[in-house]
DNA sequence: CAGGGTACTTACCAGATGGTCAGGATAAGT
DNA sequence: ACTTATCCTGACCATCTGGTAAGTACCCTG
């Protein structure tokens, strides 16, 4: 479509308005960033064309290689950053000053939190989690050493006899894929034609919390 | 790779050989299904190459195309052939002779039957019900009916007060999610290094049967 | 044995893809 | 005014993509 040079170039004119009279360069970074986790988390990495990204955006492909070098480091960027918003939702629970049985229930909430508020998040974890993922070993650096510490934290409370004996990292697991399958089916709900419900996603948690009340209660 | 020919000519010839002696053509449609299938739900649909494909088969990709017509139509037809798998687990139990709680137990187990003895459905599972999967419309009309079959029975089943009433489409949903979890915990814990055992898959079941009982006994 | 259908292949192609390279524009430092 | 670093772009490219066209080898049937 060549009239449409026109029109690009319009675009490009007015992002660039933008980008210069505000703070520079790292704003397009977090664009790109923005734009990469949404495509991603949806059609996929493979499905993401660098040309489409960018034409999404008003900029040339190159605009995106020069920032994150290849396809990979942008993805990898992506799930860095994906993770740290993760881990800073975390740790701001297990820094707190909720203990026993009440941190478990408040990491459990937190983590729903932010799979309700950023559903992109959790569409790229989906994606990620698959096996033969390009970018699942980076995730696993990514939340590795959080799910050490959630896991250290467990075995020590065991340890003390506030927590049922069991293997930690398999809780931890179950938990994990219990979120993930919560983006799924949002999404199988919407593929057929149902708006996901707060009661859907409460009656997840529920459950979720119940899983890990039998699996760690002492009391039980 | 120029020097590759050799090996690939003697490869080919080997299978040439071996599918002409046993029986033709329909032989080798199974062939690409299967390898297509463990493709889709691995690597998914746009990280598989019909060259790749073909050469792990020791065929060309134009024997693909031959049988399938496009590569659509080969994700159509691995759709439709799993599904039709799904299908004949379930209408199984559907025809059998268990009755109320006892059909939805046995349903259920049909299920994660199916789950463990072919995770590569599974995966594809996973990979269509995405959201934008160009496969999703086919899955949506292949598994469609026997849906509309499991609901209208529930429905049924709530009239005459053997059931709890509920909505029967969205229990449905949330079953359907809970499996294709599994898949994707099954494969987590993998890439954690941690071999699925059994335990992890029954729990995952009991919970979906607690679930189950929990929405529909009208016992309960 | 001629003819037609089936199964598969070689040869080829247009378009898209990720990526390289050599700049151009702008702001900041000297 | 000159340099330098940052940010972004146009031109270009090798490779891979799904897909088409034109065969070839084989079997079955009349």
């Amino acid at each position: 479509m060549p009239e449409a040079t026109t029109i690009r170039d319009t675009v490009r004119d007015t992002v660039r308005g933008v980008t210069r009279s505000s703070g520079r360069g790292a704003e397009t970074r977090e664009r790109i960033l923005d734009a990469a986790l949404s495509s991603f988390g949806t059609i996929g990495y493979d499905g993401t064309s660098l040309d489409d990204l960018a034409n999404g955006l008003g900029i040339r492909k190159q605009t995106i290689l020069y920032h994150f070098v290849s396809k990979r480091g942008l993805l990898g960027a992506v799930v860095d950053r994906s993770a740290a918003d993760l881990n800073a939702a975390l740790l701001e629970v297990l820094d707190g000053e909720a203990t026993d049985w009440e941190r478990v229930e408040a990491l459990v909430r937190s983590v729903f939190r932010v799979a309700l508020e950023q559903p992109l998040l959790m569409g790229l974890l989906r994606e990620v989690s698959r096996p033969g993922s390009p970018a699942a070993p980076r995730l696993k650096g990514a939340m590795g050493p959080l799910m050490d510490r959630a896991q250290a934290w467990m075995e020590r409370e065991m340890d003390a006899g506030r927590m049922r004996r069991t293997d930690a990292q398999l809780v931890l697991i179950s938990a994990y894929s219990t979120v993930v399958g919560l983006a799924t089916e949002i999404e199988v709900l919407r593929a057929a034609g149902l708006e996901p419900t707060m009661r859907t996603v409460a009656t997840r948690r529920r459950e979720l919390l119940r899983f890990l009340r039998a699996s760690l209660d002492p009391q039980r």
